[in-house]
DNA sequence: GCCAACGTTGGC
DNA sequence: GCCAACGTTGGC
């Protein structure tokens, strides 16, 4: 059982559209590394924090999980798609999405300020400088101090 | 295979 | 909206 981050723009799609949907498929990924977490680590069951980037404050929100494993993002095969990629033919899919199912919104966001400032996730891939993966992976220790001040809050 | 130019992410 | 930090592309 891994835990990950994910990334999303809530303009784009929120913790409250995953709510209304219950799941989602988290399509548009188009960086390799995030790409690679996705296609051949990420397993039915493993838990999610789902983080809002590109919004105020930026934060970790809630908690989705895993529920279809990697398939090919189709979304690159519509030339209408914002997400359309015409090096990733169907024989030959380039990019992978998985899906996701909510699990729980916060009461409150702990912002990225926040997680800064706890010494304990200090190495916590997200508070670092320049870390743009919109798909990494969490440590134990890390998730579980971050479900523990979810919990305080 | 180097690297300059360009594009993107995402905090601020 | 700015721009630093990355990632990708393509000429050579």
């Amino acid at each position: 059982m891994a835990y990950w981050l994910m990334k999303s723009e809530p303009e784009t799609y929120s913790i409250d559209h995953l709510i209304k949907d219950k799941t989602t498929q988290w399509e548009g990924v188009r960086n390799y590394q995030a790409r690679n977490f996705m296609r051949d680590d990420m397993k039915i069951g493993d838990t999610v924090l789902f983080y809002h980037s590109n919004t105020k404050p930026p934060g970790i929100i809630g908690l989705a999980k895993v529920c279809k494993e990697s398939y090919p993002d189709f979304f690159a095969w519509d030339p209408e798609s914002d997400y359309f990629d015409p090096k990733s033919p169907k024989d030959a899919p380039k990019w992978f999405m998985v899906d996701v199912e909510f699990k729980k919104k916060f009461k409150k966001i702990i912002s990225l300020d926040e997680l800064k400032s706890r010494p304990e996730l200090a190495d916590m891939l997200v508070t670092r400088k320049g870390q743009r993966l919109s798909v990494q992976p969490v440590e134990h220790k890390h998730f579980i101090f971050v479900t523990a001040l979810a919990e305080a809050s």
